[in-house]
DNA sequence: CTGACGATTCACT
DNA sequence: GTGAATCGTCAGC
């Protein structure tokens, strides 16, 4: 059975994504939804965890002091795309490019609530049963909703690959900052609280909180 | 051309 | 808690 995207989706304009705070941005994508269409298949999910990259100040950023290389070109495109990069040879990870051109700000996505799609994310991921494990953690995210490198510089205002607005108002006190996961080399810069969850939610990663 | 390694995940002890 | 999987990317020669 094919899924339908509901009309009042509606997908979140460029001025969303070209505000000049990234770390804004990662706030407001929580209670967003990641919507792919393949091939008529639907999947979409409620984003529950963000992490912002700070561009050229942050060590923790592919893009610190304006690192440029083939790779990382996409951050350094205008806000309102997808970043996707290969990570440990196995995962795809999804981010989302925020600000003007040249400015290389970006927020990854670190998990997801399934909302539609859930059959074609069993597929995908290769589960028998869902389980909070399904959208938790960025390589996850990726695999359930059919994300892969190739999409990387793909527009994020229309399909195949979109984020849209329900109208699901998430409340300012489920919003935790915390530190970032996996950005130890970073120094100083990983004790930044750039991570942002929504509070209690069981799709979130890493350890308890 | 070569070697080291990562914004991770999962199975196993 | 520990270690393997697995390959594109990047610095260095």
């Amino acid at each position: 059975m094919e899924n339908i995207v509901p009309q009042h989706w509606q997908p979140l304009p460029l001025t969303f994504y070209q505000r000049a705070n990234v770390l804004q941005v990662a706030k407001d994508l929580l209670g967003k939804l990641l919507v792919t269409q393949f091939d008529d298949i639907v999947t979409a999910a409620r984003i529950v965890e963000t992490e912002a990259y700070n561009g050229a100040a942050d060590k923790a950023s592919h893009a610190w002091n304006n690192r440029r290389t083939n790779r990382t070109e996409t951050m350094y495109a205008h806000g309102g795309v997808a970043y996707v990069y290969l990570c440990y040879g196995i995962h795809h990870l999804m981010n989302v490019v925020t600000n003007v051109a040249d400015v290389p700000h970006a927020v990854l996505l670190r998990a997801a609530e399934p909302v539609l799609g859930m059959e074609d994310m069993l597929i995908r991921t290769g589960k028998k049963q869902a389980d909070h494990s399904l959208t938790r953690g960025p390589g996850n995210v990726s695999k359930a909703l059919g994300i892969y490198t190739r999409h990387t510089g793909a527009s994020l205002l229309a399909p195949p690959l979109w984020i849209a607005d329900d109208g699901f108002k998430l409340p300012k006190a489920a919003i935790l900052a915390t530190p970032r996961i996996g950005v130890d080399y970073a120094g100083e810069d990983a004790l930044l609280p750039y991570r942002f969850i929504i509070r209690g939610n069981p799709y979130v990663s890493g350890k308890k909180a």
